[in-house]
DNA sequence: CGACTCAATCTGGTATTACCAAAATGGAAC
DNA sequence: GTTCCATTTTGGTAATACCAGATTGAGTCG
Protein backbone atom coordinates (compact mmCIF):
# COMPACT_ATOMS: atom_id res chain seq x y z
CA UNK A 1 0.00 0.00 0.00
CA UNK A 2 2.44 2.29 -0.94
CA UNK A 3 3.12 5.53 -2.88
CA UNK A 4 -0.20 3.82 -4.93
CA UNK A 5 -3.65 5.08 -5.18
CA UNK A 6 -4.91 4.67 -1.69
CA UNK A 7 -8.35 6.31 -2.72
CA UNK A 8 -10.08 2.77 -3.48
CA UNK A 9 -8.52 1.28 0.14
CA UNK A 10 -9.54 4.14 2.27
CA UNK A 11 -13.33 4.62 0.52
CA UNK A 12 -13.51 0.70 1.32
CA UNK A 13 -12.58 0.99 4.35
CA UNK A 14 -14.88 3.84 5.14
CA UNK A 15 -17.77 2.30 3.78
CA UNK A 16 -16.91 -0.94 6.17
CA UNK A 17 -16.50 1.41 9.15
CA UNK A 18 -19.57 3.09 8.37
CA UNK A 19 -21.69 0.31 8.35
CA UNK A 20 -20.48 -1.24 11.50
CA UNK A 21 -20.83 2.37 12.93
CA UNK A 22 -23.95 3.74 12.37
CA UNK A 23 -22.75 5.97 9.02
CA UNK A 24 -19.60 7.50 11.32
CA UNK A 25 -16.00 6.84 10.51
CA UNK A 26 -12.67 6.88 11.80
CA UNK A 27 -10.93 10.44 12.41
CA UNK A 28 -8.58 11.34 9.93
CA UNK A 29 -5.55 10.81 12.27
CA UNK A 30 -6.58 7.20 13.29
CA UNK A 31 -7.15 6.62 9.24
CA UNK A 32 -3.52 8.29 8.33
CA UNK A 33 -2.19 5.69 11.54
CA UNK A 34 -4.29 2.08 9.87
CA UNK A 35 -3.33 3.15 6.34
CA UNK A 36 0.80 3.98 7.58
CA UNK A 37 0.34 7.60 5.32
CA UNK A 38 0.25 10.71 6.54
CA UNK A 39 -2.69 13.07 7.40
CA UNK A 40 -2.30 14.85 4.81
CA UNK A 41 -2.87 11.77 2.20
CA UNK A 42 -5.79 11.20 4.02
CA UNK A 43 -7.42 14.61 3.36
CA UNK A 44 -6.73 14.31 -0.59
CA UNK A 45 -8.90 11.23 -0.26
CA UNK A 46 -11.22 12.59 1.80
CA UNK A 47 -11.87 15.93 -0.15
CA UNK A 48 -12.32 13.56 -3.24
CA UNK A 49 -14.75 11.45 -1.85
CA UNK A 50 -16.38 14.56 -0.21
CA UNK A 51 -16.96 15.98 -3.64
CA UNK A 52 -18.46 12.69 -4.67
CA UNK A 53 -20.73 13.13 -2.01
CA UNK A 54 -19.47 9.80 -0.42
CA UNK A 55 -19.01 11.42 2.84
CA UNK A 56 -19.60 14.64 4.39
CA UNK A 57 -16.66 16.07 6.71
CA UNK A 58 -18.47 18.19 9.84
CA UNK A 59 -15.85 20.60 10.94
CA UNK A 60 -14.57 19.64 14.61
CA UNK A 61 -17.39 16.48 14.61
CA UNK A 62 -16.15 14.21 12.17
CA UNK A 63 -16.32 12.17 8.95
CA UNK A 64 -20.05 10.70 8.05
CA UNK A 65 -20.92 8.57 5.33
CA UNK A 66 -23.73 9.25 3.26
CA UNK A 67 -25.67 5.93 3.07
CA UNK A 68 -28.18 5.04 -0.04
CA UNK A 69 -26.74 7.85 -1.81
CA UNK A 70 -26.49 6.65 -5.64
CA UNK A 71 -25.06 9.83 -7.16
CA UNK A 72 -24.04 9.17 -10.36
CA UNK A 73 -20.03 10.33 -9.71
CA UNK A 74 -20.07 7.86 -6.92
CA UNK A 75 -21.20 4.95 -8.12
CA UNK A 76 -18.72 5.04 -11.03
CA UNK A 77 -15.82 5.48 -8.68
CA UNK A 78 -16.72 2.51 -7.30
CA UNK A 79 -17.34 0.74 -10.18
CA UNK A 80 -14.21 2.14 -11.37
CA UNK A 81 -12.35 1.02 -7.40
CA UNK A 82 -14.09 -2.11 -7.63
CA UNK A 83 -16.43 -1.31 -4.37
CA UNK A 84 -19.30 -3.70 -5.04
CA UNK A 85 -22.78 -2.04 -5.67
CA UNK A 86 -25.90 -3.10 -4.11
CA UNK A 87 -28.48 -4.61 -6.31
CA UNK A 88 -30.76 -1.47 -6.69
CA UNK A 89 -27.90 0.51 -8.06
CA UNK A 90 -27.02 -2.16 -10.45
CA UNK A 91 -30.90 -2.22 -11.68
CA UNK A 92 -31.23 1.68 -11.91
CA UNK A 93 -27.39 1.61 -14.04
CA UNK A 94 -28.69 -0.91 -16.45
CA UNK A 95 -32.10 1.17 -17.06
CA UNK A 96 -29.93 4.18 -17.45
CA UNK A 97 -27.74 2.57 -19.61
CA UNK A 98 -30.60 0.84 -21.87
CA UNK A 99 -32.03 4.36 -22.65
CA UNK A 100 -28.86 5.80 -23.29
CA UNK A 101 -27.53 3.47 -25.88
CA UNK A 102 -31.21 3.14 -27.52
CA UNK A 103 -31.27 6.66 -27.90
CA UNK A 104 -27.64 6.52 -29.03
CA UNK A 105 -28.25 4.28 -31.71
CA UNK A 106 -30.68 6.09 -33.31
CA UNK A 107 -28.75 9.15 -33.50
CA UNK A 108 -25.87 8.03 -34.51
CA UNK A 109 -27.96 6.30 -37.86
CA UNK A 110 -28.19 10.02 -38.68
CA UNK A 111 -25.24 11.71 -37.92
CA UNK A 112 -22.34 8.91 -37.61
CA UNK A 113 -19.40 10.06 -40.35
CA UNK A 114 -17.16 7.82 -42.51
CA UNK A 115 -14.43 7.39 -39.40
CA UNK A 116 -17.43 6.27 -37.67
CA UNK A 117 -18.71 3.36 -39.77
CA UNK A 118 -14.59 2.64 -40.57
CA UNK A 119 -14.16 2.79 -36.79
CA UNK A 120 -16.87 0.14 -36.39
CA UNK A 121 -16.35 -2.23 -39.41
CA UNK A 122 -12.97 -2.31 -37.82
CA UNK A 123 -13.96 -3.77 -34.41
CA UNK A 124 -16.33 -6.01 -35.98
CA UNK A 125 -13.01 -7.28 -37.78
CA UNK A 126 -11.13 -7.93 -34.64
CA UNK A 127 -14.48 -9.33 -32.94
CA UNK A 128 -14.41 -12.17 -36.11
CA UNK A 129 -10.78 -12.70 -35.49
CA UNK A 130 -11.15 -13.39 -31.49
CA UNK A 131 -14.44 -15.45 -32.17
CA UNK A 132 -12.81 -17.64 -35.01
CA UNK A 133 -9.59 -17.82 -32.05
CA UNK A 134 -12.08 -19.02 -29.44
CA UNK A 135 -11.58 -15.80 -27.47
CA UNK A 136 -14.11 -13.76 -25.68
CA UNK A 137 -15.22 -10.38 -27.47
CA UNK A 138 -15.89 -8.69 -23.98
CA UNK A 139 -13.04 -5.32 -24.65
CA UNK A 140 -14.27 -5.38 -28.27
CA UNK A 141 -18.23 -5.11 -27.49
CA UNK A 142 -17.59 -2.18 -25.14
CA UNK A 143 -15.73 -0.89 -28.25
CA UNK A 144 -18.52 -1.24 -30.67
CA UNK A 145 -21.46 0.37 -28.32
CA UNK A 146 -19.28 3.22 -27.31
CA UNK A 147 -18.40 3.69 -30.78
CA UNK A 148 -21.80 4.07 -31.63
CA UNK A 149 -22.47 6.62 -28.42
CA UNK A 150 -19.64 9.06 -30.02
CA UNK A 151 -20.98 8.55 -33.34
CA UNK A 152 -23.59 10.63 -32.52
CA UNK A 153 -20.78 13.56 -32.13
CA UNK A 154 -21.85 14.17 -28.35
CA UNK A 155 -19.05 13.93 -26.19
CA UNK A 156 -20.77 14.13 -22.78
CA UNK A 157 -22.46 11.61 -24.09
CA UNK A 158 -19.94 9.73 -24.54
CA UNK A 159 -18.77 10.30 -21.42
CA UNK A 160 -21.59 9.46 -19.27
CA UNK A 161 -21.68 6.11 -21.38
CA UNK A 162 -18.16 5.49 -20.74
CA UNK A 163 -19.14 5.28 -16.78
CA UNK A 164 -21.64 3.01 -17.54
CA UNK A 165 -19.69 0.31 -19.00
CA UNK A 166 -17.00 0.83 -15.93
CA UNK A 167 -20.05 -0.07 -13.92
CA UNK A 168 -20.44 -3.80 -15.25
CA UNK A 169 -17.08 -4.58 -16.67
CA UNK A 170 -16.68 -7.09 -14.59
CA UNK A 171 -19.63 -8.89 -15.28
CA UNK A 172 -19.04 -8.63 -18.99
CA UNK A 173 -16.16 -11.22 -18.55
CA UNK A 174 -18.18 -13.11 -17.28
CA UNK A 175 -20.89 -13.14 -20.00
CA UNK A 176 -18.79 -13.59 -22.74
CA UNK A 177 -16.68 -16.62 -21.80
CA UNK A 178 -19.54 -18.57 -23.43
CA UNK A 179 -18.90 -19.00 -26.84
CA UNK A 180 -22.75 -18.93 -28.26
CA UNK A 181 -23.10 -15.55 -26.43
CA UNK A 182 -20.44 -14.13 -28.01
CA UNK A 183 -21.30 -15.25 -31.72
CA UNK A 184 -25.00 -14.19 -30.95
CA UNK A 185 -23.62 -10.85 -29.95
CA UNK A 186 -21.21 -10.44 -32.47
CA UNK A 187 -24.37 -11.39 -35.12
CA UNK A 188 -26.18 -8.27 -33.92
CA UNK A 189 -23.71 -6.14 -34.08
CA UNK A 190 -23.28 -6.83 -37.50
CA UNK A 191 -27.30 -6.34 -37.96
CA UNK A 192 -26.90 -2.96 -36.18
CA UNK A 193 -23.88 -1.92 -38.48
CA UNK A 194 -25.97 -2.55 -41.10
CA UNK A 195 -28.99 -0.10 -40.44
CA UNK A 196 -26.59 2.33 -39.21
CA UNK A 197 -24.80 2.16 -42.57
CA UNK A 198 -28.71 2.62 -44.06
CA UNK A 199 -28.92 5.40 -41.61
CA UNK A 200 -32.49 4.02 -40.50
CA UNK A 201 -32.16 5.51 -37.11
CA UNK A 202 -36.12 3.37 -36.62
CA UNK A 203 -34.59 0.26 -37.44
CA UNK A 204 -31.25 0.98 -35.64
CA UNK A 205 -32.86 1.83 -32.46
CA UNK A 206 -34.95 -1.40 -32.56
CA UNK A 207 -32.27 -3.69 -33.03
CA UNK A 208 -30.38 -2.30 -30.48
CA UNK A 209 -33.63 -2.86 -28.03
CA UNK A 210 -33.49 -6.61 -28.97
CA UNK A 211 -29.59 -6.47 -28.44
CA UNK A 212 -29.97 -5.16 -25.73
CA UNK A 213 -32.61 -6.94 -23.99
CA UNK A 214 -30.53 -10.16 -24.54
CA UNK A 215 -27.15 -8.94 -22.95
CA UNK A 216 -29.20 -6.88 -19.77
CA UNK A 217 -31.27 -9.43 -18.96
CA UNK A 218 -28.17 -11.46 -17.88
CA UNK A 219 -27.52 -8.71 -15.24
CA UNK A 220 -31.04 -8.89 -14.37
CA UNK A 221 -31.36 -12.82 -13.91
CA UNK A 222 -28.65 -12.42 -11.41
CA UNK A 223 -30.14 -10.49 -9.34
CA UNK A 224 -33.85 -11.86 -9.05
CA UNK A 225 -33.68 -11.85 -5.57
CA UNK A 226 -34.67 -8.87 -4.94
CA UNK A 227 -37.90 -7.71 -6.78
CA UNK A 228 -37.56 -4.73 -9.26
CA UNK A 229 -38.24 -0.94 -8.72
CA UNK A 230 -41.45 -1.41 -6.51
CA UNK B 1 -10.96 34.31 0.46
CA UNK B 2 -10.75 32.73 3.83
CA UNK B 3 -11.86 29.79 5.03
CA UNK B 4 -14.23 29.18 2.75
CA UNK B 5 -14.41 26.95 -0.79
CA UNK B 6 -11.13 27.91 -2.79
CA UNK B 7 -11.58 25.23 -5.35
CA UNK B 8 -14.17 27.43 -7.42
CA UNK B 9 -11.89 30.32 -7.68
CA UNK B 10 -8.45 28.27 -8.26
CA UNK B 11 -10.10 26.25 -10.77
CA UNK B 12 -10.74 28.99 -12.62
CA UNK B 13 -7.36 29.94 -12.46
CA UNK B 14 -5.94 26.99 -13.54
CA UNK B 15 -8.21 27.55 -16.60
CA UNK B 16 -7.23 30.75 -17.33
CA UNK B 17 -3.44 30.46 -16.91
CA UNK B 18 -3.69 27.59 -18.82
CA UNK B 19 -5.04 29.17 -22.03
CA UNK B 20 -2.72 31.97 -21.77
CA UNK B 21 0.53 29.16 -21.18
CA UNK B 22 -0.37 26.16 -23.58
CA UNK B 23 -2.00 24.17 -21.16
CA UNK B 24 0.45 24.39 -18.54
CA UNK B 25 -0.65 25.62 -15.10
CA UNK B 26 1.18 27.21 -12.44
CA UNK B 27 3.23 24.98 -9.42
CA UNK B 28 1.20 24.43 -6.24
CA UNK B 29 3.62 26.87 -4.49
CA UNK B 30 2.76 29.37 -6.71
CA UNK B 31 -1.08 28.63 -6.63
CA UNK B 32 -0.64 28.96 -2.77
CA UNK B 33 1.17 32.10 -2.49
CA UNK B 34 -1.37 33.44 -5.10
CA UNK B 35 -4.68 32.26 -3.36
CA UNK B 36 -2.92 33.02 0.04
CA UNK B 37 -3.75 29.90 1.44
CA UNK B 38 -1.21 26.61 2.37
CA UNK B 39 0.07 24.38 -0.03
CA UNK B 40 -2.24 21.27 1.33
CA UNK B 41 -5.28 23.69 0.26
CA UNK B 42 -3.74 23.92 -3.13
CA UNK B 43 -3.54 19.95 -3.09
CA UNK B 44 -6.87 19.48 -1.77
CA UNK B 45 -8.00 21.12 -4.42
CA UNK B 46 -6.07 19.68 -7.42
CA UNK B 47 -6.79 16.42 -6.24
CA UNK B 48 -10.69 16.95 -6.85
CA UNK B 49 -9.51 18.65 -10.02
CA UNK B 50 -7.75 15.76 -11.07
CA UNK B 51 -10.77 13.25 -9.85
CA UNK B 52 -12.91 15.07 -12.37
CA UNK B 53 -10.21 14.49 -15.01
CA UNK B 54 -10.62 18.86 -15.41
CA UNK B 55 -6.00 18.13 -15.04
CA UNK B 56 -3.34 15.94 -15.02
CA UNK B 57 -0.34 15.97 -12.11
CA UNK B 58 2.56 14.55 -13.28
CA UNK B 59 5.34 13.98 -10.89
CA UNK B 60 7.91 16.28 -10.88
CA UNK B 61 6.89 17.76 -13.80
CA UNK B 62 4.01 20.00 -13.00
CA UNK B 63 0.08 20.70 -13.63
CA UNK B 64 -1.90 20.19 -16.82
CA UNK B 65 -5.06 21.10 -17.77
CA UNK B 66 -7.47 18.62 -20.05
CA UNK B 67 -8.86 21.49 -22.79
CA UNK B 68 -11.71 20.07 -24.56
CA UNK B 69 -12.22 17.18 -21.96
CA UNK B 70 -15.93 17.39 -21.50
CA UNK B 71 -16.44 14.85 -19.04
CA UNK B 72 -19.85 14.91 -17.14
CA UNK B 73 -18.41 15.70 -13.38
CA UNK B 74 -16.43 18.38 -15.10
CA UNK B 75 -19.11 20.09 -16.59
CA UNK B 76 -21.03 19.67 -13.48
CA UNK B 77 -18.73 21.32 -11.47
CA UNK B 78 -18.06 23.92 -14.10
CA UNK B 79 -21.66 24.64 -13.70
CA UNK B 80 -22.23 24.91 -10.37
CA UNK B 81 -18.56 27.25 -10.03
CA UNK B 82 -20.13 29.97 -12.03
CA UNK B 83 -17.77 28.88 -14.92
CA UNK B 84 -19.13 29.57 -18.08
CA UNK B 85 -19.19 26.47 -20.50
CA UNK B 86 -18.43 26.56 -24.07
CA UNK B 87 -21.34 26.91 -26.59
CA UNK B 88 -20.52 23.20 -27.57
CA UNK B 89 -20.73 21.93 -24.13
CA UNK B 90 -24.07 23.59 -23.73
CA UNK B 91 -25.18 22.39 -27.09
CA UNK B 92 -24.32 18.65 -25.70
CA UNK B 93 -25.95 19.18 -22.44
CA UNK B 94 -29.33 20.67 -23.88
CA UNK B 95 -29.80 17.58 -26.07
CA UNK B 96 -28.89 15.02 -23.34
CA UNK B 97 -31.18 16.45 -20.90
CA UNK B 98 -33.83 16.71 -23.40
CA UNK B 99 -32.71 12.55 -24.15
CA UNK B 100 -33.32 12.06 -20.19
CA UNK B 101 -36.65 14.23 -19.63
CA UNK B 102 -38.77 12.47 -22.46
CA UNK B 103 -37.76 9.36 -21.33
CA UNK B 104 -38.31 10.09 -17.52
CA UNK B 105 -41.80 11.54 -18.08
CA UNK B 106 -43.05 8.36 -20.02
CA UNK B 107 -41.24 6.54 -16.88
CA UNK B 108 -43.10 8.46 -14.73
CA UNK B 109 -46.82 8.16 -16.22
CA UNK B 110 -45.91 4.41 -15.28
CA UNK B 111 -44.25 4.41 -12.45
CA UNK B 112 -45.44 7.62 -10.22
CA UNK B 113 -46.90 6.75 -6.43
CA UNK B 114 -49.37 8.62 -4.82
CA UNK B 115 -47.16 10.32 -3.08
CA UNK B 116 -45.34 11.61 -6.24
CA UNK B 117 -48.66 12.80 -7.74
CA UNK B 118 -49.10 14.96 -4.56
CA UNK B 119 -45.53 16.58 -4.55
CA UNK B 120 -46.51 17.67 -8.28
CA UNK B 121 -49.48 19.01 -7.69
CA UNK B 122 -48.16 21.44 -4.66
CA UNK B 123 -45.74 22.39 -7.01
CA UNK B 124 -48.35 23.53 -9.50
CA UNK B 125 -50.46 25.25 -6.58
CA UNK B 126 -47.03 27.00 -5.80
CA UNK B 127 -46.65 27.80 -9.42
CA UNK B 128 -49.79 29.17 -9.82
CA UNK B 129 -48.96 31.72 -6.70
CA UNK B 130 -46.05 32.74 -7.82
CA UNK B 131 -47.11 33.40 -11.34
CA UNK B 132 -50.68 35.41 -9.88
CA UNK B 133 -47.89 37.45 -7.90
CA UNK B 134 -46.23 38.30 -11.01
CA UNK B 135 -42.90 36.64 -9.42
CA UNK B 136 -40.67 34.17 -11.76
CA UNK B 137 -41.12 30.73 -11.32
CA UNK B 138 -37.60 29.62 -12.30
CA UNK B 139 -37.24 27.61 -9.06
CA UNK B 140 -40.61 25.95 -9.39
CA UNK B 141 -39.61 24.98 -13.12
CA UNK B 142 -36.86 22.83 -12.19
CA UNK B 143 -38.70 21.16 -9.44
CA UNK B 144 -41.68 20.19 -11.64
CA UNK B 145 -38.88 18.36 -14.12
CA UNK B 146 -37.16 17.14 -11.52
CA UNK B 147 -39.91 16.02 -9.19
CA UNK B 148 -40.97 13.82 -12.36
CA UNK B 149 -37.58 12.26 -13.02
CA UNK B 150 -37.58 11.32 -9.32
CA UNK B 151 -41.34 9.67 -10.16
CA UNK B 152 -39.45 7.19 -12.22
CA UNK B 153 -38.44 6.00 -9.07
CA UNK B 154 -34.60 5.44 -10.43
CA UNK B 155 -31.94 7.06 -7.74
CA UNK B 156 -28.99 7.42 -10.31
CA UNK B 157 -31.68 8.84 -13.04
CA UNK B 158 -32.52 11.91 -10.71
CA UNK B 159 -28.71 12.22 -9.82
CA UNK B 160 -27.90 12.68 -13.40
CA UNK B 161 -30.76 14.99 -14.53
CA UNK B 162 -30.06 16.92 -11.48
CA UNK B 163 -26.83 17.80 -12.39
CA UNK B 164 -28.24 19.06 -15.86
CA UNK B 165 -30.33 21.34 -13.50
CA UNK B 166 -27.41 22.82 -12.18
CA UNK B 167 -25.79 23.72 -16.04
CA UNK B 168 -28.59 25.62 -16.91
CA UNK B 169 -29.78 27.52 -13.57
CA UNK B 170 -28.39 30.76 -14.61
CA UNK B 171 -29.76 30.79 -17.82
CA UNK B 172 -33.29 29.68 -16.31
CA UNK B 173 -33.09 33.06 -14.40
CA UNK B 174 -32.98 35.11 -17.21
CA UNK B 175 -36.15 32.87 -18.78
CA UNK B 176 -38.59 33.16 -16.63
CA UNK B 177 -38.10 37.01 -16.49
CA UNK B 178 -40.52 36.56 -18.88
CA UNK B 179 -44.58 36.75 -17.77
CA UNK B 180 -45.73 35.41 -20.67
CA UNK B 181 -42.83 32.72 -20.56
CA UNK B 182 -44.22 31.47 -16.86
CA UNK B 183 -47.10 31.93 -18.12
CA UNK B 184 -47.37 29.24 -20.93
CA UNK B 185 -44.65 27.13 -19.69
CA UNK B 186 -47.11 26.40 -16.38
CA UNK B 187 -50.20 25.83 -18.29
CA UNK B 188 -47.28 23.22 -20.04
CA UNK B 189 -46.88 22.05 -16.88
CA UNK B 190 -50.49 21.12 -16.04
CA UNK B 191 -51.43 19.39 -19.24
CA UNK B 192 -48.16 16.88 -18.25
CA UNK B 193 -49.79 16.30 -14.64
CA UNK B 194 -52.96 15.23 -16.39
CA UNK B 195 -51.25 12.95 -18.57
CA UNK B 196 -49.49 11.46 -16.02
CA UNK B 197 -52.57 10.89 -13.82
CA UNK B 198 -54.03 9.14 -16.80
CA UNK B 199 -50.98 7.35 -16.93
CA UNK B 200 -50.55 7.77 -20.50
CA UNK B 201 -47.20 7.21 -21.14
CA UNK B 202 -47.14 8.43 -25.27
CA UNK B 203 -49.41 11.39 -24.23
CA UNK B 204 -47.21 12.66 -21.22
CA UNK B 205 -44.22 12.05 -23.33
CA UNK B 206 -45.21 13.73 -26.61
CA UNK B 207 -46.29 16.94 -24.06
CA UNK B 208 -42.74 16.80 -22.56
CA UNK B 209 -41.51 16.83 -26.17
CA UNK B 210 -43.15 19.94 -27.42
CA UNK B 211 -42.71 21.39 -24.20
CA UNK B 212 -38.90 21.08 -23.99
CA UNK B 213 -39.14 21.96 -27.70
CA UNK B 214 -40.27 25.62 -26.63
CA UNK B 215 -38.04 25.91 -23.69
CA UNK B 216 -34.77 24.55 -25.22
CA UNK B 217 -35.04 26.70 -28.32
CA UNK B 218 -34.29 29.49 -25.69
CA UNK B 219 -30.79 28.07 -24.87
CA UNK B 220 -29.92 27.36 -29.10
CA UNK B 221 -31.38 30.83 -29.86
CA UNK B 222 -28.78 32.06 -27.95
CA UNK B 223 -25.86 30.09 -29.80
CA UNK B 224 -26.84 30.75 -33.05
CA UNK B 225 -23.49 31.62 -34.31
CA UNK B 226 -22.49 27.73 -33.98
CA UNK B 227 -23.88 25.73 -36.05
CA UNK B 228 -25.67 21.87 -33.94
CA UNK B 229 -24.44 19.01 -34.68
CA UNK B 230 -25.30 19.05 -38.56
C1' DC C 1 -31.60 9.36 40.73
C1' DG C 2 -31.80 12.78 37.17
C1' DA C 3 -30.50 17.11 35.17
C1' DC C 4 -27.18 20.53 34.67
C1' DT C 5 -22.37 22.47 34.35
C1' DC C 6 -17.94 22.89 32.83
C1' DA C 7 -13.37 21.44 31.90
C1' DA C 8 -10.61 17.93 29.38
C1' DT C 9 -10.47 15.80 25.06
C1' DC C 10 -11.30 14.89 20.26
C1' DT C 11 -11.81 16.45 15.60
C1' DG C 12 -11.60 18.70 11.29
C1' DG C 13 -9.27 22.96 9.19
C1' DT C 14 -5.09 25.20 8.26
C1' DA C 15 -0.27 26.48 8.05
C1' DT C 16 4.74 25.59 8.21
C1' DT C 17 8.81 23.10 7.39
C1' DA C 18 11.58 19.64 5.46
C1' DC C 19 13.15 15.80 2.21
C1' DC C 20 13.05 13.07 -1.76
C1' DA C 21 13.74 12.00 -6.47
C1' DA C 22 12.59 12.69 -11.06
C1' DA C 23 11.91 16.15 -14.56
C1' DA C 24 13.12 20.41 -16.61
C1' DT C 25 16.47 23.87 -17.39
C1' DG C 26 20.44 26.27 -18.73
C1' DG C 27 25.02 26.95 -19.49
C1' DA C 28 29.56 24.89 -20.44
C1' DA C 29 32.24 21.99 -23.33
C1' DC C 30 32.87 19.90 -27.67
C1' DG D 1 24.59 23.20 -33.36
C1' DT D 2 24.86 19.37 -30.36
C1' DT D 3 25.88 16.93 -26.27
C1' DC D 4 26.38 16.60 -21.44
C1' DC D 5 26.02 17.59 -16.70
C1' DA D 6 25.10 20.36 -12.58
C1' DT D 7 21.44 23.30 -10.78
C1' DT D 8 16.84 24.36 -10.07
C1' DT D 9 12.05 23.36 -10.12
C1' DT D 10 8.20 20.44 -9.14
C1' DG D 11 4.99 17.14 -7.47
C1' DG D 12 4.75 13.52 -3.61
C1' DT D 13 5.01 12.65 1.14
C1' DA D 14 5.71 13.13 6.03
C1' DA D 15 5.89 15.33 10.59
C1' DT D 16 4.46 18.90 13.70
C1' DA D 17 1.85 22.50 15.63
C1' DC D 18 -2.30 25.50 16.58
C1' DC D 19 -6.96 26.81 16.43
C1' DA D 20 -11.63 26.61 17.82
C1' DG D 21 -15.90 24.35 17.85
C1' DA D 22 -18.00 19.83 18.92
C1' DT D 23 -18.12 16.05 21.95
C1' DT D 24 -17.69 13.75 26.10
C1' DG D 25 -17.61 12.63 30.77
C1' DA D 26 -16.96 13.47 35.38
C1' DG D 27 -18.56 16.06 39.04
C1' DT D 28 -22.14 18.85 41.14
C1' DC D 29 -26.54 20.43 42.41
C1' DG D 30 -31.46 19.90 43.01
Amino acid sequence: MQGQEILPAIAAHLLDSARANGGKAPSERDLAEYFSVSRGQVREALAILESMQVIERRAKSGIYVNTDKSGFEAMAFFARAGIPLENRQIYEAVEVRKIHEIKAAELAAVRATDEDFERLQDVLERSEQRIAAGEGIDALDQEFHLQIVRATQNTLFLSICTSFYELGRQRLEVYFRDPERNRKSHEEHKQIYEALVKRDAALTSALMVSHLRGVMSYWTELLEPHAPGS
